[in-house]
Formats: C-alpha cells, structure tokens, sequence
DNA sequence: ACCTGAACACCGTTCAAGT
DNA sequence: ACCTGAACACCGTTCAAGT
C-alpha cells in the first residue's frame, strides 16, 4: 500500500465528476468503505468539502457512480462466449473477481436496487438466458435467480473483506476464525455447522461459488417436476 | 428549579441485553435502520447513552443481536416437513417473510458473515441438504448456493424497503419508478432490461423467490453435465 | 455492579461569501 | 460557473463521577 507523498499541492486540473469518482475509488480500494469520507476525499482532491457537491448530489449518489465505474470496466472487458451457460459463468467469474479485487462494490450493489450496476448485470445475464430459450414468462424468474446469488455471494465477501480490514486479520485467518468458532458449536443443536466448518478452512470461494453458478444452471435445463 | 423529571416514566424494570434488544427492534421495525441510534434508545429506555454500553459491546453488537433474535424466532416456528425439499422452500419463505417484515434483517445478515443468525439458517438448510442425499463433498456449494440466493433475494429486499421508506414512497411506488426507468433505457444496449420491465410492474415478489428456489433444488436434482 | 450525562472525535450536508 | 471553509445537526463511543 503506497502512500502518496503529493502533501497539499494545489489541483492544477478543474474538478470533475469523473477525476471526484477516480479519487473515491482509491480511497475505498485503499481503505475500505471508512477511509470515503467528504474530508479525506476533498484533502485528497486539495479543495473543500463543499466543493464536491457541485458534482455530486450525495454521498449516496458518490458510491452508486463508483460502482457502476467498476462495474462498467468489468462487463466491458468480458469476451462473450458463443455458447450462452459458458458466457453466463464468465461473466459471473468477472463479477466475482471484481468484487473481489474491490470489496465495497459488494455492498454498494446491494444498496442500489434497480441502478445502472445492477441493470448492466442484468442485461448481461438477460440476453444468455434469452439465448437458451428459457421461455418468457420464465426469463425474469432465472435472471433475477443468477443475480441474487451473484449479489449474496458479493455482499458475503465484501463483509468477510471489510471485517478483515477492521480487525487488521486478512480474510483467510478470519475464516480460520469462523470455522474455530463453528466447530464449537454443540453438536446436537448445530450438527451440519460443525460438520462442515473444516471445509470450510480449506475451501475455494472461486471454485465453490462457480459450483454454485453450475447449479443454477442445471436447474434451467431440467424439467420442472410438480 | 425544576425536581427530577419524574413526568418522563423512569424504568422501573433494571436495564438488561435483552430489554435493549427489544427496545431496538421496535426502533428498527418503526423507523428502519437510521431510527436506530444509542440516543432514541437510550430516550426510549429512559436511561442515558453510556448505560447500553454496559450490557452490549458496539452498535454493531446490537444490529446482530436483533437480528439473531428475528431470525432465531423464524427458525424456531416453522414446521419441518418431512419431505426435504418441501422443507426447504418452507424454510426459504419464512426467511423472506421475515425479512418482508423487517427489512433491517436483510442487512443486518449481510453484515454479519459467519455469526449465529447464518449459522442458524445454515444449519436448518443444511440438515434437508443432507437429508436429500447429497454426497458430503457437495453438501458445501449446495447449501451455500441457497443460502446465498436467500440472503441476495433478502438484501435487495432489504434496500427497496429502505429506499422507499427514505423517499416517503412505498414498495410498489418504488418498483413503479424503476420499471419506467428501466423502459426508457437505450433499445439497442438493454434490449432485455426493457422488455422485463413490464414483468418488474406486475410480478409478485413472493412468488418469484420461489421459482427461484425451485430452479435451485431443480439443479440438485439433476445429474451433472460437462 | 450498574447507571449518568457531559465530552470527544468524528460524520454528511448546507450556505454565505469569494473568484 | 465554480470553489471555499466555517457552521449545523447529527453520529458512536468513552469516562469520570455518582448510587
């Protein structure tokens, strides 16, 4: 984590939306969802905190724009695969990487509800489902069921993230400290949660939460059953 | 000079966790997640800020506890069918009930990954998972993929509530206003986002989180294909 | 042991005043 | 049009002092 040693240097170029969006995006990848504050982002801008409203309705509104940034780059970088199943896992891949690299945008999605990051996310997974022929009246039921597993798994890890941080522990000892926990469950209440707090400690997010893209998938090729 | 106000009722019962507890569901469920803060509680407790601080650790200790309570409740009045999957969906809906009425639950859960209110939800799914005959190497991504959907499904939920009770708005005014957004999106970029729209207007919200469900368990079902 | 309430170190947001 | 920075109305948390 380099810090930047520029102390109090004038702005040489204006403000903007965009350079005021850049600026909160390192201060949440560099700090977390505490180090955005209207202070350190306007010290880190050399202006005011009142000059920042000129741009932006609200903090709010700050955290919705940084987030649709990452996820614009993330859906613009994807290579689209032909067949619609492997486009649908690489895109939730992408997203998982990119909440994985920048854990606030996890929670950031969840706390914009129908805003263009979710829509984008939306679009993307519409038009693979589209592809494999689910029927109308089924798409929004698949669709919204692969983006709320993808935004389960993003907030899971972006509190898992964001905790590790304020406890100064990285992710993987405050997971070694969950299955501790879990495995002093009484087992007669808790006999599955102890049960797999081992798997727990050795598990792959990536590789688990891609097993669970494939079951979904599964789902959507299977015939329903009454 | 004015004697002790005795006008504003003193407690007569002692200040206790639970009490607390208690005191800041009703603030919760009332006012939504900005309602509760350590001086309406301690006003409604009739008692002053630092006196919470003697029975619980952090306003971060108080959001799980409440939430634990909520979830803790739900677990413990639902009727366990026999038939696992039947289970399952009876389980997954009397979350949704549950974060339907309190919203603040949804992101109280998100915000506390790998504490008792997950593991309770965790167990009860995992026990079906196991029941249903899953392989124990499956078991993990199985139960989390649900649990993920359910808490993905629970946030969102959460934030719709939260945002239209900011705006003074209800629900369906709020989903109104995302469907007019979403139909003016630009054709040729969100040809998806704008033909689901108009299923956002009418869909009951319950009902898809099932459907949700069940393409789940579908996957769990079906054998797996390269 | 438990409670009180002032005080501390912060927040997001506003706004008169400047250029 | 855009920026400044003091001021406002809050927060969570602490802590000396009381009972």
């Amino acid at each position: 984590m380099v810090k930047k040693a520029r102390s109090t240097q004038r702005r040489e170029e204006a403000l903007s939306r965009e350079s005021i969006i850049d600026a909160s995006i390192e201060l949440l990848d560099g700090s977390g969802e505490g180090g955005l504050t209207f202070r350190t982002l306007s010290e880190r801008l050399a202006t005011g905190p009142g000059a920042i409203y000129w741009h932006i309705a609200s903090k709010s509104d700050l955290l919705t724009a940084a987030c649709d940034a990452v996820v614009a780059r993330t859906m613009e970088a994807r290579v689209v695969d032909a067949r619609p199943k492997a486009a649908i896992r690489a895109l939730a891949l992408g997203m998982f990487d990119a909440i994985d690299a920048h854990p606030w945008v996890g929670s950031a999605l969840t706390r914009a509800p129908g805003q263009l990051p979710m829509v984008r996310i939306l679009e993307g997974i519409g038009q693979q489902v589209r592809a494999l022929g689910v029927p109308d009246e089924e798409q929004w039921a698949t669709v919204s069921a692969l983006l709320n597993y993808i935004l389960g798994v993003g907030g899971q890890n972006a509190a898992n993230g964001q905790l590790a941080q304020t406890q100064g522990t990285d992710r993987s000892d405050f997971l070694e400290a969950v299955a501790t926990e879990w495995s002093r469950l009484d087992p007669d209440e808790y006999p599955f949660a102890r049960s797999v707090a081992g798997q727990l400690r050795a598990h792959d997010d990536r590789m688990d939460f891609l097993a669970g893209i494939d079951l979904i998938l599964r789902g959507i090729g299977s015939p329903r059953r009454r």
